[in-house]
DNA sequence: TATCGTCGGATTGTTGAACAATACCCGGGG
DNA sequence: CCCCGGGTATTGTTCAACAATCCGACGATA
C-alpha cells in the first residue's frame, strides 16, 4: 500500500523544516518518471488508470493527477476517451527537440556564466572521461546529460533548467525507442572537452559555435538511427 | 451546470471529424486562463477549490485537474495544504523570463525562417502600427505579443511555440501586477519595424542583435517599473 | 501588554464508489 | 470483403466522505 516509504520521521522533519512534502500524486508521477527513464515503460505503451492505481495502491483519481503532470511534461500523451500512452517521438519531434536544445544551450553558453558554473561543466566532462575509462556506458550517458544540464545552468535561469530537464527526459524516451549502441556517446567526449576548454579560455562565442556543430551532427546521427 | 456550451451537434461533429473535444477540466483551465489574462484574477489571489467548483458548476476533482494544468504552466502556484494562488513574479522571475526570451527569440530570429514566417512577422508589425494609429492600447499590447510569437514561430518548433506562449502568459500576469502605463509599448514600434526590416533584408544576424538590445532595454524598464 | 498554547472551523489531500459516454473487439449480415 | 450491431472494458466526471493540515481567535500566563 505504499506505506513503506512514508517514514514518520521524515514526515515530522519535513513538517518542522517547512519543507513541502511531495503529495501522493507527485510520488506517483515520480515513480512513473523513473520507470520511463529506465525504459521499463517503452514508448507507445498504454497506461491503464485502474492498473496503475492498483499497482501503486492509490486511488484512480490520484493516478489521474499524476498523468496530468506527466502530460504537461510531454512524457505521456492523452488520447481522449482512449487513455494515456507513453510518448513516442517521431522524426519531426527529434528535430523539434534539437531546435529547442540549440536555442537554449547556445544562449546559455554565450552568456559565459559564473566561475562555479564553468567548474560544474568541467566536472561533468571529467565525469564522462572517468565513465569512459571504466567502460560504463550507463554512466557515460548520464555524464553527458550532466554536461548539457551544466551548460544550461550557466544561464542561471530556473525556467531554462526545467525546460532542459524536460527535453532531456524526452530524449531519453527516444533512446529506449531506438536502442542506441554503446559507443554512441564515446565520440562526443572530445567535443565536450573542446567546448569546455573554449569556455574556460574565455571564448564563449567559440564554445557556442562548437556546441551548435555538435548538436547538428548529433541530430543527423539520431535521424540516421531512427531512419527518418 | 455548464451544460449550455455542450451542444450535442458540436459534440457529434467533433466525434465524426476526430477532433479532440476539450475535456471539462481543460475548459475549466481555459476559463481560468482567460480570467488570468484579463486581470480578473490578480497575482496573489487565492483560488479556493470549492468556490471555483461551485462557480463553474463542476466537481472539485475536476477543478483540481485544471489546477494541475495551470500549475505546470506556472500561472498558479500550489502551496501544499494551503491552496493554489495566482502566481506573482518577483524581481528574480522577470530576469528569468527575459533570459528565456533572449534565448529562444534570438535563436529563432537567427534561423531566418521561411518567407511565410517573415510575412507573419511583418503582419504583426503592421498590426501594431494600426493599433497605434487607433490609439487602441489593448490592441497594441496584443499586437506586440503577436510580433514576438511570430518571431519564435520562425523556428517552426511546436515546443518553442508553447514555451513562448507560456512565457508571454506569465508576463501578462506581471503586467496586471505592475500596471504598466499606456504608451509603454509605443516606443517599441520602431524597434519592431527595424527588426522586421533587417529580417526582410536577409540579415537575420543583425535582426537578432537588435532584438537582444530590445529585450535588454525592455527588461530594464520593467525592473524600473517594478522597483527591483 | 506581549507571548504562547490550544481549540475550532475551514480547506486541502485522498479515497472509494457510482454513473454516463465512449472506444475497442467480435460476430453476423449484406 | 466490408459494413453494422451488441457487449465489454475503460475513461470522464461527479459525489460523498474522511484524515491531515492550516489559520485565526480565544484565553492563559508571565
Amino acid at each position: 500500500m505504499m506505506t513503506s516509504d512514508a517514514d514518520p520521521r521524515v514526515l515530522a522533519a519535513a513538517a518542522r523544516l517547512r519543507i513541502a512534502v511531495p503529495s501522493v500524486a507527485d510520488r506517483v508521477a515520480a515513480e512513473l518518471r523513473l520507470q520511463l527513464a529506465d525504459g521499463v515503460l517503452l514508448p507507445g505503451t498504454r497506461l491503464t488508470e485502474s492498473t496503475i492505481a492498483a499497482d501503486l495502491g492509490v486511488s484512480r483519481n490520484t493516478v489521474r493527477e499524476a498523468f496530468a503532470e506527466l502530460a504537461a511534461e510531454r512524457l505521456v500523451v492523452r488520447h481522449p476517451n482512449r487513455g494515456v500512452f507513453v510518448a513516442s517521438l517521431g522524426a519531426g519531434d527529434i528535430h523539434d527537440v534539437y531546435t529547442v536544445r540549440r536555442a537554449i544551450e547556445a544562449a546559455a553558453l554565450r552568456g559565459g556564466g559564473s566561475p562555479e558554473g564553468v567548474a560544474a561543466v568541467r566536472a561533468a566532462v571529467e565525469e564522462g572521461k572517468a565513465a569512459a575509462a571504466d567502460d560504463d556506458d550507463e554512466a557515460l550517458g548520464t555524464a553527458n546529460q550532466h554536461f548539457h544540464r551544466a551548460i544550461v545552468a550557466l544561464a542561471g535561469s530556473r525556467r531554462l533548467d526545467t525546460i532542459m530537464a524536460q527535453v532531456l527526459a524526452e530524449m531519453r524516451l527516444f533512446f529506449h525507442q531506438a536502442t542506441v549502441d554503446a559507443h554512441f556517446y564515446r565520440g562526443y567526449l572530445s567535443d565536450n572537452e573542446q567546448i569546455c576548454a573554449a569556455l574556460e579560455a574565455g571564448d564563449p562565442g567559440r564554445a557556442a559555435d562548437l556546441l551548435l556543430a555538435y548538436l547538428d551532427r548529433s541530430e543527423q546521427e539520431q535521424r540516421a538511427v531512427h531512419g527518418g
